[in-house]
DNA sequence: AAGTGGTCTAGACCACGAG
DNA sequence: TCGTGGTCTAGACCACTTT
């Protein structure tokens, strides 16, 4: 299966002409985001191929009834997902291959986002505390002042595989025991009206300590990936700050990097 | 320093009406991108403040003598960078603080772009080889076919830190053993008219081997952070398949996810 | 009611890359 | 030379939030 050299045949899509694009100009939902919704479903279920042109955005705009500067932010957005590249002078053709699902920054989902159904989650400790040193600075409230600390245990099929502590400002969630570990941390936030935005990790590694090697069901001094992170909502304010330790020899991050233009 | 609730006092940056844009329409840099330059380094600079108000856009555009939508073009780009938030009618708003700098995707640039002082790399191994199964298949040739293999040993203050092993399709690049160890990886690549689009990272953490240990300073079986990445360039082509494994004790991965909205 | 950003239009000219 | 995307304009109407 060599799919060396394969100087990228630059084939408008045949069936593109032909693909109905179905916008609907009485939905909420803006046009330049119906069609580029459609243009990743096209590419996706493989009617637009690697490699594939585009047909140029003046024809588009004509044939779709849109103005160009509304096929040019639903082509830009798709562009800025890795998924199409534009060339001047050639034209905007399907990223070649690789690289599908950006998979939606795994890494700060999966951790927040409990469900599922392999995954289940035991809250060990949940209260108000005050903040210590490193707290308090992450999440920008007074040393002393009281914050939420949350301490979970996460199992996959019986097995536990990682720690989950975290501290978050106080007031800020209803943190009900029986919905943290069916729905998880990140979908009560969203339900909350919390916006998360962004975040910032550190990951390491260290040999696990006695009680984590009890608690994680391994040996002391086995290799463990740590992880800390806070949270951002979209106003910039900290909404998290949590420590993880995984079990090493049953997890590892898994992400996308897209470098910025 | 109790920063806790402080509503966000939305106050119009008394700067923002005295500060000059210069704006260089004969330039070749696009006017959307000199404004998100400078309202950029204004914010960095303190001169806009977390939490101060943009002025509207409509008054902004007239008051620089730009359309609208230039205008909001370079909005849009410091508001997908994190640094300001846009809420209908509200205004636009410098983020609360916190989460500077984005990091520049930090763990792929500190990895390929060596260069700097501290850190030095030796070229351990640097030829030519039939590609195994793994790399094969992420750099999409054909099993046995040739991939240029590169081995580096990364130390910092003459400690070792971190043993890099990667993988090239053949005839990518003109890999000259001592610009290597000065200029990186990644700006040979760029030299050589590669852009760096996008990269797939799985990082996890094992106990070292014998010869690890032997060649990291470690001990056996101590904690070592390891990395597998895929780097692809922007047409989608891979153009880096790598191994590495760091010394727990002296590196941490340390990266700033921007959530899509 | 007033003000804001969100979307959309119908043009225009330019710079770059391919042939 | 010609076609492509890159940039820019000067409007318009709408939806949402605040007062």
């Amino acid at each position: 299966m060599a799919r060396t050299g394969d100087p990228a045949r630059a084939v408008t899509a045949p069936a593109l002409s032909t693909l109905d694009f179905a916008l609907d100009r009485s939905s909420p939902v803006p046009l330049y985001y119906q069609l580029a919704q459609q243009l990743e479903s096209a590419i996706e279920h493989g009617v637009l191929a690697p490699g594939n042109l585009l047909g140029n955005e003046v024809d588009l705009s004509v044939r779709l009834g849109l103005s160009r500067p509304t096929v040019r932010q639903a082509i830009q957005s798709l562009v800025d997902k890795g998924l199409l590249v534009r060339r001047r002078g050639v034209g905007t053709q399907v990223v070649h291959s690789q690289v599908k699902r950006p998979l939606e920054l795994s890494s700060l989902y999966d951790d927040l986002e409990a469900a599922g159904q392999g995954p289940t989650t035991r809250v060990v400790r949940n209260e108000g505390v005050p903040a210590q040193a490193d707290v308090a600075a992450a999440l920008g409230v007074a040393e002393g002042g009281e914050v939420t600390v949350l301490e979970r245990l996460r199992l996959t099929h019986g097995q536990p595989v990682a720690l989950l502590c975290n501290y978050l400002p106080a007031g800020l969630l209803d943190l009900d025991g029986a919905r943290l570990e069916s729905t998880g941390l990140y979908r009560m936030m969203r339900a909350s009206g919390i916006t998360l935005h962004s975040a910032r990790q550190t990951v390491g590694a260290r040999a696990a300590t006695g009680e984590e090697a009890a608690r994680l069901d391994e040996k002391e001094g086995a290799a463990l990936l740590t992880m800390q992170r806070t949270a951002y909502d979209d106003t910039g304010r900290p909404v998290e700050y949590g420590t993880h330790v995984y079990r090493a020899s049953r997890y590892a991050f898994d992400f996308q990097l897209l470098v910025r233009g």
